[in-house]
DNA sequence: AATTTGTATATTGGATCCAATATAAAGTCT
DNA sequence: AGACTTTATATTGGATCCAATATACAAATT
């Protein structure tokens, strides 16, 4: 026998794919807030029946990405200014101690990982590869931390985050301001100093909050 | 018209009662960890088909309740002592924040609910109730904070955590213990001391995790 | 014309059916 | 007997169909 094999039992079902597909969709904001998800488009879409289309919009409805009201379907769900405000502290709290237990923990070979993350990061041109190559970063070094649940929540807080955190960081200082950060946290992280690294990851989603509240408060006057 | 109106909008539907269900069943552990959920065997007992039990399944997924293996169905989840371990850490950082939040704008309502539950939890006798008042003071505080997604993190935390949480109170000093915690943190509420309730609840879920890994530790030594 | 009423269409919720896979039970061979 | 096939059964995944509801639009009434 000569082949390589493929484990058959972890290829997707129907409903996974399409849930990841719409995540994703969602996610890179390629629908708008607000707008419907029709079941029949969607599964012809994915050359599919209702049946998994309705199961992933469940899951999504249960990380809070769409709003289904009975009847009415589901639409993308918008994120209030109050919600951003306390979404992002909880993004702090959580990060910042994430942060906290991964320091002691992390390898050389993490903190090279999230060093390449961060170059990556600072030169990328294209505004769909900021808030993933900013994930990658930060969730490298959380990852040492061996906390799966501290993940869970911190991305599903950035999943419903991700399509207005990629508007805050093409503000003019946007990607200059997040890259400092993150050249400080690293050498925090390098040098071993977790209290450090918890407060100055707590101080960067802070920033990021102020900068995006900022955008959005301006953006809402002038409209 | 002489009538008292029924909002006919907002009446369940199947996978709505089907879910709740479920999910009141895994946390008042009711189903054994690694307990399997027939999709047929809930539909029947619910007189419908296994459409609805689907959807309920795939939600119960999302959250932690429930792991499901393609072709394999879906099974309560257990949780490592590990987890454990996490998870309460998790507990303690949000909860203690969410406390921080909510004192400052705590009212003379919400302060004397609590005391309500407080005495109600106090004087309980029946280990089912235990956990479901224990739940209802801490949260009755924590939403005097308007934060949501503070609390939706919370209540999905202790979800997946209620049942053992019935086992550790159910340990000789358990209810006597929680009681006298709680009793010092709705002093420091009554106070409008944010910084005090905040450390005070933090301490109040280490100790609960400290009970309970020693309680779980020695159980399995024993078996 | 504005409001209401009735009708047609679109969309979601749920039931039933079939296909794919896993599990258990016989059967077969050495 | 023990290991390996083969077969039967149970269970889940997905497709199709029907029912319930919402939405859009035309007709009617004032």
């Amino acid at each position: 026998m000569n082949f390589k094999a493929v484990n058959v039992a972890q290829s997707k079902s129907a409903t996974e794919i399409v849930f990841d597909s719409l995540r994703q969709a969602i996610i890179m904001g390629e629908m708008e807030d607000g707008e419907p998800l029709r079941q029949e488009e969607i599964a012809k879409a994915f050359n599919t029946s209702r049946i998994p289309v309705r199961e992933a919009i469940a899951r999504l409805e249960q990380l809070g990405l769409v709003e289904a009201r009975r009847y009415k379907g589901a639409v993308v769900a918008a994120i209030s200014i109050e919600e951003f405000d306390e979404i992002f502290d909880l993004r702090a709290v959580v990060e910042s101690d994430a942060m906290r237990r991964a320091v002691p923990l992390i390898t050389k070979a993490s903190l090279a990982d999230a060093r390449s993350y961060h170059v990556s990061f600072a030169t990328a041109t294209e505004p769909e590869e900021w808030t993933a190559l900013n994930r990658k970063f930060h969730c490298c070094l959380y990852e040492a931390a061996n906390s799966p649940n501290y993940l869970k929540v911190i991305n599903g807080l950035l999943d419903r985050l991700d399509r207005y955190l990629r508007a805050q960081l093409s503000l003019t200082d946007g990607m200059e301001r997040a890259t400092r950060e993150h050249e400080i946290i690293l050498a925090a992280c390098e040098a071993g100093d977790a209290e450090h690294a918890a407060a100055l990851t707590y101080d960067h989603v802070q920033d990021a909050k102020a900068s995006l509240l900022n955008y959005l408060k301006q953006k809402r006057e002038t409209s």
